[in-house]
DNA sequence: GGCTTTATATAGCCTCCGCTATATTTCTCT
DNA sequence: AGAGAAATATAGCGGAGGCTATATAAAGCC
C-alpha cells in the first residue's frame, strides 16, 4: 500500500469518528460498545484506545469534530426557494424529516445534549456550539430583515435564540407525535417570530 | 407494625419510583442501576423485580405514574402574578431555575424523551402527555386572550405546540450557557408568541 | 533489505449490573 | 396462636462491555 502513516491514521481516525456518530445516535452514548463502533468503522477496539484513551475521550473528539453540515445544507436549500413562506418550509423539513442520513444528526444532537448536561467539558464545547449556530441564524435574519423579507417584532440578538428553541421544541415533538406537530404548526410559529404576515396560502 | 399489606405494597411502590425518578434524573436511565434504585429506596434490588418486573417495566410504571406536578405548581404561580410579563417571567423561572427538586424534573423529562425515541411504548405514552399539556396550555390561552391580556398573532390551536416548543428550547440553551440565554430573551420570546406588547419595563 | 517506529489487531481481565432462585419477614384469616 | 399467603431480602449467576497488555502488520529510514 502506498499509503503514509498519517494518512492511514487519519483513514482510522474519520472512519472510528464517523461510526462513533452512527451508533451513538443509534443506540445512545451509553448504550453503543466500543466494540460495535470499531466494528462499523472496520476496525478493532484496540484502535480506538490507541487514538482517543478511552469511551470519553472519543466522544470529545466527535464533538469537536462534530460539524453539522447538515444546519449549512439546511440553510442552502432554504435560499434556493422563492417565496419567504417556502423558505421556512424547507428550513422545517430539514429540521423534521432530514434527507439522508440526516436523521441521525438530529439524533445525535439529543444525545450529546443530554451527555453534556452531566460533563462541564463537554457541556462548555456544545455551548459554544450553539452560541455559533445563534450568531450565524441571527446574521442570516438581520439580512433578511435589511431587505424587508421580514419585519421580526423582536430585536436581532435575541432572534438567533429564540429561532433554534422553536425549531428544537418543534421538532421534539414532531419526534413523537408526527401528526400532531405538522408543516402547518410549525410555519405559524417561524411566521409569528419573523413578522412574515403569511401574504397568501403556502403552496406545497 | 399495623400496616396492611397493601399498604405497605403501595409505600414501596411509591418510595421505588420516586427513587428510580431521582436516579434516572441524575444519573441518566442506562446510568441508574436498580440496586441504586432500591438503595434510595430503602428497598432491595428483589423488590424492585417483584414489583415491576424488570427495568423496563419500572421504567414504563414510572412514565405512567409521573404528573409533571412541577407544570402545575408553575401554573398556579404564574396565576398570582398581577402584569403580564410578570406572569411570563414567572412561568420561564419555574422551567429555568426550578425551585427545590424541580431541577430533576426538567432532566428527567428529557431522559425520558429520548427513551421514547427508541421504544414505541413509551413514545406513544409520552405522546399522550404532551397532547394533555398542549391542550391545557392552548385552553388557559384562550382564555387569557378572550379577557384581552394577549393578543397571539397565531391560531389558538397551534400556540400551545409554540410555547412549549419555545419554553423547551430555550431550556436546552440555558442549560448550556445559562448567561447568554436569560430572562429577557425568553420574555421577548413569549411575548412576540403572545402578542403581548411590552407594555413598561418588566419590573424584577 | 534489514532495523526502528508507528499503527492496528488479539486475547483476556475485571467490574458492573440486570436478573433469578430462594430464604426470611410481615401480614391475613380462622 | 398458627398455618398459609403476600411482600421483601439475600446471594449469586451470567453476560456485557470498558479497558489493558501484548502480538502482529504496515510504513519510514538508511
Amino acid at each position: 500500500m502506498a499509503r503514509t502513516q498519517a494518512e492511514r491514521r487519519a483513514d482510522t481516525r474519520d472512519r472510528l469518528l464517523q461510526a462513533a456518530a452512527a451508533r451513538f445516535a443509534a443506540d445512545g452514548i451509553d448504550g453503543a460498545s466500543i466494540d460495535a463502533i470499531a466494528d462499523d468503522a472496520d476496525r478493532t477496539s484496540g484502535s480506538v484506545y490507541a487514538h482517543f484513551g478511552s469511551k470519553e475521550g472519543l466522544l470529545l473528539a466527535l464533538l469537536d469534530s462534530w460539524k453539522n453540515d447538515v444546519a449549512v445544507a439546511a440553510t442552502a436549500e432554504m435560499a434556493t426557494a422563492p417565496t419567504m413562506p417556502g423558505r421556512l418550509a424547507a428550513l422545517w423539513r430539514n429540521f423534521a424529516d432530514p434527507p439522508n442520513d440526516g436523521a441521525h444528526w438530529v439524533q445525535l444532537e439529543h444525545e450529546l445534549w443530554l451527555y453534556a448536561t452531566r460533563h462541564a467539558d463537554a457541556r462548555d464545547q456544545l455551548a459554544d456550539r450553539y452560541r455559533d449556530i445563534r450568531r450565524t441564524v441571527r446574521d442570516e435574519m438581520g439580512q433578511w430583515r435589511a431587505s424587508g423579507d421580514i419585519t421580526p417584532p423582536v430585536a436581532d440578538d435575541v432572534l438567533g435564540a429564540l429561532l433554534v428553541a422553536l425549531l428544537i421544541g418543534l421538532e421534539m415533538q414532531h419526534r413523537l407525535d408526527p401528526d400532531a406537530i405538522d408543516e402547518r404548526v410549525a410555519l405559524a410559529g417561524l411566521a409569528a417570530l419573523l413578522g412574515v404576515t403569511e401574504p397568501t396560502e403556502v403552496m406545497t
